[in-house]
DNA sequence: CGGGAGATGGGCT
DNA sequence: GCCCATCTCCCGA
């Protein structure tokens, strides 16, 4: 049986660690509307002395504090004036560092999910994703299916009752690749990005 | 096909 | 005012 991610897993690992380790991991969110759960297939790591992080310079605002509580703590901000983008914070307290989610294969609730794409304003409607079940591919596409809002900003993901990550199979190294990150304009260059092998649902190759 | 532009709003990363 | 860890559409080839 599959059991939810505790405080000790999230302290224990590194930012860069706990990035390539949630591949594979069930990420769920309960909440009004039903259950949605999706594996993670593609994650970012933001470190603290990376110029691109939210934490660089380690000024503290409303904003961005979620990054720096303890590891295992959501982070979740708005960009683009459109998209949230969900984090796990790493490390720990006090010091910025978080794990960006950048993709999941669905499991549980895709229909649901699909009516989330589908009833936005903003319209996020690439049919052909949405018949090939691609509704989480993307941090900002995912977190709509998931309705990941700022409400969700904060929560201890190790000890609360409607977003959590679970365990599952544990990957090979040789399952994982790794490679630059994507959209940014500050420290592209940095290989902080891990996705699955193969996995059909990453955002991009 | 690949590249570029536009939508859109909160915080100055 | 301008930036932005996004996503889709539309254009030219």
């Amino acid at each position: 049986m599959d059991k939810i991610l505790n405080k000790q897993y999230y302290s224990s690992l590194s930012t860069l660690e706990l990035s390539k380790n949630l591949l594979g991991k069930i990420l769920v969110h309960k909440d009004d509307e039903g259950t949605t759960s999706g594996m993670i297939v593609e994650t970012e790591a933001y470190l603290c002395d990376d110029p691109a992080c939210h934490a660089y310079n380690g000024k503290v605002s409303l904003r961005n504090k979620s990054v720096f509580e303890e590891a295992g703590t959501s982070y979740v901000y708005f960009i683009y004036g459109t998209y949230f983008c969900f984090n796990v914070a790493g490390n720990r307290a006090g010091i910025g560092e978080a794990v960006l989610i950048r993709a999941l294969e669905p499991i549980e609730g895709i229909e649901l999910m699909r009516e989330r794409i589908m009833n936005r304003k903003r319209k996020l409607l690439n049919i052909e994703d949405i018949i090939n079940t691609k509704v989480c591919n993307g941090p900002g596409k995912l977190c709509v299916a998931m309705n990941i809002t700022k409400n969700e900003d904060g929560l201890r993901l190790f000890d609360n009752k409607s977003l959590f990550i679970t365990t599952a199979k544990n990957l090979e190294e040789n399952e994982i690749v790794t490679t630059t990150r994507i959209g940014l304009t500050k420290a592209a260059e940095k290989p902080y990005r891990f996705y699955i092998k193969d996995n059909p649902f990453i955002s991009k190759k």
